[in-house]
DNA sequence: GTAGATGCAAATCATTTGCCTTACC
DNA sequence: GGTAAGGCAAATGATTTGCATCTAC
């Protein structure tokens, strides 16, 4: 039987709350600790990696040099403003069917793909 | 008149002379080592930062946690092998037009994306 | 003599690990 | 009592910076 955890107990509860959001790993122990003021980072990171490799949680890289998590759901692209940070999510998948024109070109057979697109929110479009 | 930055030129004639080819920090500080003992690290940083900046150099991030550089070129995707790690260039922008459908559903305006391939090279996949 | 180019070493940042303690079962 | 869960602090890995030199103008 599996031992009590709490803390992944706590982290699991959270992300369930509020799908559609990008944690970092940060932002994931403050919002834990508001429950549990003695969880470590290291703990976090840990439960963290555990969900992610359950498959609860998918990693995204923003290329800020910080890891994000989110819950695992349909597949998605983001776009980050420039501006002030604000990510979104972009429904769908946007390279749908390039996998056959990489083959084609590098003979690399496409498993995954990483695509984060940049520009500017409405709320930091120069009126 | 500018200074002579030998590290720089180095650099940059290193460069110029492969194209088609991304280096790691400490790839290009090896490559600059064989002519230029001396050479620091820290220059290699400065003098990769200044060709960057003056649009000779792109950079690239893999999503490995290192910083990976390239000629400027006309633009491309990239792949790379999950099991090699071996990257290719995929001609072209495989996300054209992608613009305006991430527009239409989050309002954000498109500058720019980082988009990455992984998958299996022709020498890693089981035959 | 002065500012740009360097070298070295110390400082950051974001994780990651090691190791010991605690507490279920 | 053996083992998983958790806490702390030290260790990593990849840059980044500060600062003292050195050197071509």
């Amino acid at each position: 039987m599996p031992r009590p955890s709490p803390v992944t107990d706590a982290l699991r509860g959270l992300v369930a709350g509020d799908d559609h959001h990008l944690w970092s790993l940060d932002e994931l122990h403050a919002r834990v600790r508001e429950r549990i003021d003695s969880a470590s980072f290291s703990t976090i990171l840990r439960a963290v990696t555990t969900l992610e490799a359950s498959g609860i949680l998918e990693r995204v890289d923003l290329g800020d040099g910080k890891a994000r998590f989110e819950v695992r759901q349909e597949h998605h692209e983001h776009v980050q403003c420039s501006s002030c940070g604000r990510v979104a999510e972009v429904p769908g998948c946007v390279v749908k069917g390039a996998a056959a024109a990489v083959r084609a070109s590098t003979g690399f057979v496409v498993r995954g793909h990483q695509l984060v697109f940049s520009g500017t929110c409405p709320d930091c479009v120069p009126a």
